[in-house]
DNA sequence: CGCAGACCTGCAACAGGTTCTAGGTCTGAC
DNA sequence: GTCAGACCTAGAACCTGTTGCAGGTCTGCG
């Protein structure tokens, strides 16, 4: 992919992605004003200046369009979780550490976290990768925080922290939270875990 | 609501209450073939012999529908284990029986099971006091298993435990489960928690 | 009796996710 | 140059959850 000069920048192929990116845009906003029933897929399109059939082609369904959203923050915040890791002396900390920042992000927008999170346990098989690749996101962060634990069993302390993390999102973005915050339970979580 | 003989048995609160059974009985035959999107409320009322309204009348939407069907079997779980308490010396033993039984009777029938948690995960707020149910019997059932464990924050435990076996069963209901049973990956969830 | 209210039927209608069709433009290969 | 294929638009059409309406039957109460 390089021997013919590619023209210029701002070709086909950048206008598709740039395509792509409004499509996830328009249904970020409008998750953001009214949550997972306002994400229409006929105002996403018109939001984002493309034919509902565009937006078909990219994303083969409603929760396909939101979980690629929720991919790309989860990976946003891994990426700022390896450019400033997670601060904490022991391991525990480090883990209270990033669920927090992870938290307050979510926290921020209530909305939003709950289209996402609606998503993410849709009963459709074609959306099984990516939330495989959510999941794996979401362990990796885990895992760079447990990095040096000295526990056991690492991969089973990781599985039940994420498995304690994502349960913890879904009951909580239906108001079942009892209105403690997310990192509080988690933190309380990763101490029994881990001390 | 004495008073007055209520005549005999098989009057119109029965036949009501008959009704609804069938209903839920209808939205699981349904369920077990074709999972989720095979229980369509034309069908379900058809195969209960019940207008679609009188279906609306008892269950305000399909995910309430699926809902009641889960406490139901969540009640039920329930019953069992009080009829016959769970077997095992320490408590994570014990827990570890809750797990099994449980997961066998969810892994007997996928399409089912997959059909009911993804009730359990719609973005509903009516259906926030019927999920707390729910969870209530999971955590009832978890709370039993534990009588006597010797742990500083066993509310704590049964939190964690509880959103794990949540957690677990959507991502196995989804085909995440990366063909490993949830007992199994429950269980050691227990052994993490309790050891 | 006669009426209100609860509950039921059958069916039309609406809403939003998804699919399909017909036709445009651009790009790369022969 | 021209043809195939990728990608886009506009809009109709379809499917299924949900609501509304126009009646029916039964029960309890005055």
């Amino acid at each position: 992919m390089s021997a013919s000069t590619p023209r210029r920048t701002g070709t086909r192929a950048a206008e598709t992605a740039a395509r792509k990116a409004r499509l996830i845009d328009a249904a970020l906003g409008l998750a953001a004003e009214g949550g997972y029933d306002a994400v229409q897929m006929r105002d996403v399109a018109a939001r984002a200046d493309v034919a509902l059939g565009t937006l078909y082609r990219h994303f083969s369904s409603k929760d396909q369009l939101l979980l690629a959203a929720l991919l790309d923050q989860a990976a946003t915040l891994r990426d700022n979780l390896e450019r400033r890791p997670p601060a904490g002396a022991t391991p525990a900390e480090r883990v209270a550490d990033v669920l927090r920042r992870a938290s307050r992000a979510l926290e921020r927008d209530p909305r939003v976290t709950g289209a996402l999170v609606t998503a993410l346990f849709v009963n459709d098989a074609a959306a099984a990768p990516i939330k495989a690749g959510v999941r794996e996101h979401l362990m990796a962060m885990l895992g760079t925080a447990l990095d040096g634990a000295d526990v056991d069993d690492l991969e089973g302390v990781v599985d039940v922290l994420g498995h304690t993390w994502i349960s913890t999102m879904a009951f909580w973005s239906s108001g079942l939270g009892d209105g403690v915050s997310m990192s509080t339970r988690l933190e309380r979580a990763a101490h029994l875990l881990l001390d």
